[in-house]
DNA sequence: GTCTATAACTAGATAGAC
DNA sequence: GTCTATCTAGTTATAGAC
């Protein structure tokens, strides 16, 4: 029937905003959608959405903010089941490509519009973005601890594997060939031959 | 003396603006970018640019277009001495990292602003880019064939390859402990281990 | 919690003088 | 090749009614 057209969204408007906002920000970036476009994608007025945001800039920050604040809580969950560092890393992989790929718009977002958050939000996700990439990294460092692993420069390795794995969000949808399970089984495959001991 | 507080720019016009739009578009982005400001970062009035380009958007693509124009013209360069896969790819990551180091600025912003390209300009941008990474693939294939590489799925991992390696034009600036030389070293070490039979 | 109306400002681009 | 002046439209955000 005719009423139904479109669905309707029983969601609350915050989430349902929020949701839009990473769409439209995947899709045109933060500085090219306007309030007024996210207003629409939610089938309210633009006045509106100042009762749920304060600014533009909050709904960035908000969002921003729950991507990386799951991301490790879901990672630190995903590792506490395994015994060894291998098992460890390959999970953690796992874990960080499937959530790329899951989530690749908020993931997205929250990677290339770091530069428009201001100056004192973008350190507060400094913080947390570093609270990540330092449990990586010890994921390295034990696996070379124990002689599983073999890393020259453990950093290095450390921002080169994040930087291969967080790419999915990038290309994911380009190219569907691949399941999601697929493309993680993959990449921790990848990253299990570029550090592991001979 | 006061009279050259600031160097005089000897480059031509539209140079000096490409140059601008690469460090605004990177630090703002696209669209976070006014016209107005990249003017004044090259002592023009607004309408003089206008005389250059015939508009933003063509800065833009100009500056993608140059960009991944020399990194092709590169790389072929770069492989044309060696005699063995895994000679060239060594010699293809090392160009290919210190390309997106020392080109950092464009690299970063030819990836990030593709998606503020018109329409027609991001498709004449892709067959480009396109043509970049079918020759990385053939390189992989090239030592799949000789028996010199071992590579589960060659499209996907000369993806995750071109990630890893164009993500230094994100983090090199931030913590440069390594010089540009070292980290190529590096990365080239890394794919090696990557794809190297045993 | 959503609306209409609008303030206050900034955007990209052009006309035409020099 | 660069300028001043300006057009037209779009921007974020607010005031106050319902």
């Amino acid at each position: 029937m005719a009423v139904s057209k479109a669905a309707v969204d029983k969601r609350p408007m915050i989430e349902r905003i929020r949701a839009a906002a990473i769409a439209l920000f995947k899709a045109r970036g933060y500085h090219g959608t306007p309030v007024r476009e996210l207003a629409q994608a939610v089938h309210i007025e633009t006045a509106s959405l100042y009762y749920h945001f304060a600014s533009k800039q909050e709904i960035l920050f908000d969002l921003i903010a729950q991507t990386i604040e799951a991301m490790l809580d879901g990672v630190q969950l995903a590792i506490a089941s395994e015994s060894t560092p291998e098992g460890r890393l390959r999970v953690a992989v796992r874990f960080h490509v499937l959530y790329h790929i899951a989530r690749q718009d908020e993931a997205f977002v929250s990677h290339s519009e770091l530069r428009s958050l201001s100056r004192a939000n973008y350190k507060r996700i400094l913080v947390k973005r570093d609270r990540y990439e330092k449990f990586i990294r010890a994921l390295l460092a034990d696996g070379v601890r124990s002689g599983a692993f073999e890393i020259d420069d453990v950093p290095l390795t450390g921002t080169a594997i994040l930087t291969m794995c967080s790419g999915v969000s990038d290309w994911f949808a380009r190219r569907g060939r691949l399941t999601p399970a697929k493309v993680a089984d993959h990449y921790a495959n990848l990253v299990i031959r570029l550090v592991a001991a001979k």
